[in-house]
DNA sequence: TGAAAACTGTCATGCACCTGTCAGATTGGC
DNA sequence: GCCAATCTGACAGGTGCATGACAGTTTTCA
């Protein structure tokens, strides 16, 4: 999944970056404004984590003006005042949760898996594809029940898969969900990793087929 | 298990915290009550000792807000006076069980130990996985019936992996159980003790895995 | 009280695995 | 058959983890 972290507050921003990424998202991470609006101009995100308090424009007015430009994409906002017309403001712009900081990181995490879960559609933190299972929380990948080693890479790049059965995803479409802007990879790597998960899940009734110029695309396999 | 004390008597705060970080705990110090809802806005802990009579705000009105906001740690309240109905109001206002002082330490500490473990969810006091024993009240760990000497920190950590079983813990999580503020250290302090663990426990049918990029977890052994 | 022993956490080193690029092999379409 | 797209093995660089040595601190014990 794909998340843009909004906050000025160097500490804070990069243990939040760190905590994502490492949960196997594409993280962005701007410290202003104006500089948010633009990446979300650029980009598109599964998330925005925002921050209220802001450099240049206030939080509450990027999710304003996103909201008015037809930006649909689930924001979770963190505000370190916790009064009650704070809370009921944020939704009315049209936040999605919000988070008074100063906050437990366990807590961010269960509440952006619960955003993510939510927009991608299923309410369960288990995809589920032939007999493939991808655990969410605990980023672990099963095949008819038993446990299957993959990397953090090849887990993103599956959960994609799985978030979108029968869905034809392009080249750059899925460099955009497995890389930030700063990580920017080749073309290649996608077709490795598409090789790389197809060696180990070549026992699954499920398979990555290539669409000649198209892309790839998840499906499940006939016994 | 990390403890929040709350206490503005330099000796008697003082005691506290050696007797509970000589426990095992990572345990934080607080004399006001702003400071106090400070921290525990900051920082989830696993329980609070809250004195009644405190500068800047009181102990009672810090309880009462913090239920107020959601936070459902459980608390230990000291209280100087014994009347009746300052008990009665302790426990209306949220507080989980409440210590008249002066006190006796050995009360305090199987008090202390009660909520923490009513709050773990278990009744008893002996956490149990594959062959290891540990006792949560000698803090004393054993091996397929053989005690295992380990020390303060080790037993700490151990404590954590044993009370869930399977759960894949990161290494900022498992240092904020670990560490109080002052005390901070770095991620590779976890990687450290894991080490340790794991040549002391080498015998045992219980192991500490590495998932590599996520963190660790404790599963029990195939004979 | 003072010295020895044990405990803690940092540093630095080394190893293993993960990552992404390259280049050559293979496949599919025309 | 030819070209483009895709696959795959090899590889270099990086990252994360394991581990030994060490210094500061606490604890123990005489």
């Amino acid at each position: 999944m794909r998340i843009l972290v909004v906050e000025d507050t160097v500490d804070v921003g990069e243990a939040i970056v760190a905590r994502l990424e490492r949960l196997g998202h594409a993280v962005d991470w701007q410290q202003t404004g104006p500089d948010a609006e633009a990446a979300i101009k650029v980009q598109r995100y599964d998330l925005i984590v925002l921050d209220v308090m802001l450099p240049g424009k206030d939080g509450m007015a990027v999710l304003a003006d996103c909201r008015a430009t037809g930006v649909k994409t689930p924001v979770l906002i963190l505000t370190a005042r916790s009064r009650i017309d704070d809370r009921v403001s944020a939704l009315d712009y049209g936040a999605d949760d919000y988070l008074t900081k100063p906050f437990d990181f366990r807590e961010l995490e269960a509440r952006v898996r619960a955003l993510l879960r939510r927009s991608g559609g299923s309410s369960v933190s288990q995809l589920q594809l032939g007999d493939v299972t991808l655990d969410q929380v605990s980023r672990s990948v099963s095949v008819a029940g038993r446990p299957c080693e993959l990397t953090r890479r090849e887990i993103a790049l599956l959960e994609v898969f799985m978030l979108r059965p029968q869905k034809v995803f392009t080249k750059p479409e899925l460099l955009d969900q497995l890389f930030s802007f700063d990580k920017d990879a080749g073309e290649n790597a996608i077709e490795l990793y598409v090789g790389r998960l197809r060696r180990k899940l070549h026992a699954a009734r499920m398979e990555i087929r290539t669409l000649r110029g198209l892309g790839y695309q998840a499906v499940e396999r006939e016994a």
